[in-house]
DNA sequence: AATGAATGAGTCTTCATTCAT
DNA sequence: GATGAATGAAGACTCATTCAT
């Protein structure tokens, strides 16, 4: 072995900094919240912290020490996945190109986190779905979900204006928009290799805000059973 | 003097009749279904059976007279969901009017169900999403899904061949339709109020399937943040 | 149908004679514990009112018109089982022959009953093997027991003095008896048909009273090891 | 101010060294299993997990930190006493001394066994008389039986050749012997004071064995009743 | 900083017993 | 006299959390 180079760090009997306890604390922290998303996403709160600590590859008494509960990792995962969203989501309305553009944009940006990170979306989806979810996670998770909302309304009604986007209730828009992508993510999760090999783009999704003419054209078609 | 001997006492009314019997047990079976239901669907299998005596207003043992097991009544929840959901769909593609228009049809089907009863639903994705779902019932949800998608599929390449439909590979517009009744699905759980006002219809979500004129018409926009 | 004879009892329409009410009552009395003795020796208190109603061929409710609770049954069961036994121990002594004689008769007796009913004998094996049996229960068998041991214990040491007994003390020999009588009994629970077809006769049992020339004569084998 | 958010401690002490939890380990499976060995010799399997945990000083739930469920304590039990059994058995037919010598010290080697540790017998008659017990238990308890019939059946053989055992035939001895200490076993349980101080030895229960001339030399005796 | 042994409250399930007819 | 539906109190087992080292 090469002694020309020497390790500080490594000195094994020197008492630990505190730079390098401060490290292994955060490497430790992530390691059990990157075990904890993997196992909440697949098994819910059903996950046992049993599960957590092993996917985590730390003993159970260890997450003890990091996180108070296993709720308190729960909330720490949603609140990633929250800000995660957000910082995006708040550059669109910002940025230059049509309504219609910063729409596609925005709609491209969310499917592509939500197919990259289907597990993220997952826990979200759970925690929302558990109604014994405390309130204070699902208030993090409801002002994400506004933002989202606000800001694609905002460049719904921006596009209507300009003609780019369809006529019709924003609102009602707008759910459908999050709701098309919420099933896509479930299904990504359930189908993920099928989803990433067929769903590399959002047109089809858009199609809910293009203008048809022929909607309009055809008025002779017998109510809502038509197209 | 010790009271462990007895005197069968005299008196009394008949033993109820059999038909009674019946009836009260078939009430009873449905009333510890709909409780069930109910708790499943807000809950998933983390409900209790505590959960669904409560809601059942029946005592916890006697579900146990109704049912082997907290499975079995999920079993038997899921089977009435498959089986409620599969009749209607079958008939659709023998129904008279365009391709486009059954497929209209269906759709609004599809969606009046989610909308009227959406616990059944949200019970069959709780069912899916978790991943200790034994297989039979995996099977059974699969076997419906199969169905549905097939029916789907087959009305949209015969509208795609009538110009009815936009273009595009079948496959995806059937997952996409599909995801997104899902997820405004959820959503009817989560806003019942909201969704059963905005949503009397399906007009929306049949955008997807829309030939647009525009599309084509508009090649120069920049790839796929375009609208 | 010939009318020239009637039924009186049988007229179907005219109430019950209270003769009629107590032989019924007689019956089922007599046939739910007959159920009960089976399912107890077999299942001991294990053994669940389900076993016994459907042994007994009625239902549980009327179980309970007749016997206060499942350990009423079991007391009397244990009442009957007692009750047949003392009865013919205690003619014994009075019988004409030698002691021995009389011995050699009380055992093959008592063999005879085991090997005909062991479901009685498990029944007060299990009974006294269980702890939580209750004072008065043990104390009904205690009292048998004693019965038995007494009429055991005179008839050995009169035949001691007659010389028909070995030495020893005697009720060490009576306790040796009833255990190789107990030990043999379970035997023909766990395999009937083999004690059945190989045990009609008591002989051997006989043998631990035996007085044996041999055993005297050979003071020259090393302690108890020898025979 | 919500809680959930920790910070790590810091300072403490090391982990326990491998070779203390193997000793702990190890320590507490034994103490949970004589724990166990008495409330169940005395219950059965009607005794609660409760009463294991409280005869062993630790709680329920350690007990299945160590012990799937209940029958698996139960047939780690099992397995000790057919082990602690079979070992001795074997090394008698290779031992020096006549048949007889043979057969005196096995049976001395039994008794002495199920008078030091009754409560390993009324285990293994409890697992036989209940039907319930599970087929691995039972052929793993046949098996020990067999080995001892095989044993004792074949001391008795060259005892008949020697003239040091009676004649007869050798399988009623056999079970008449293992049935006796069944028996004694059993009292030994119910009145272990009595039976430590009044049975220090076999030699009554090797009377079956004993060839005796007066039984042929009174062949006027009447019958089966006779000594 | 880390481990893993230990606890106890909570959940599913069974079963003796009661009640309405 | 008889039935069978209904109840509630245990009991086996799991798992979040704490404790000792």
């Amino acid at each position: 072995m090469n002694e020309l180079f020497i390790h500080p760090k490594e000195g094994g009997e020197l008492p630990r900094t505190e730079e390098a306890n401060q490290r292994i604390r955060e490497e430790q922290r992530a390691k059990i919240l990157d075990g904890a998303r993997k196992v909440f996403a697949r098994k819910g709160m059903a996950a046992t912290m049993a599960d957590v600590a092993a996917a985590a590859e730390v003993s159970q008494g260890l997450a003890y020490r990091y996180f108070a509960s296993k709720e308190a990792i729960f909330h720490v995962l949603v609140e990633q996945a929250v800000q995660s969203g957000i910082a995006g989501i708040q550059r669109v309305p910002k940025m230059q190109g049509t309504p219609g553009e910063r729409l596609g944009f925005l709609v491209s940006m969310a499917w592509e986190g939500r197919r990259e990170y289907p597990e993220i979306y997952q826990l979200l989806y759970q925690v929302l779905d558990d109604e014994t979810t405390s309130d204070d996670i699902r208030e993090l998770i409801g002002r994400q979900g506004q933002t989202y909302q606000d800001v694609l309304r905002q460049l719904i009604v921006e596009g209507q204006a300009t003609g780019e986007v369809a006529e019709g209730d924003p609102d009602k828009l707008v759910i459908v928009l999050l709701s098309c992508l919420d099933g896509l993510s479930r299904q990504a999760l359930r189908e993920p290799e099928w989803v990433k090999k067929h769903f590399p783009e959002t047109e089809i999704i858009l199609r809910i805000f293009k203008p048809s003419s022929e909607y309009r054209e055809r008025p002779d078609l017998p109510g809502r059973f038509s197209l």
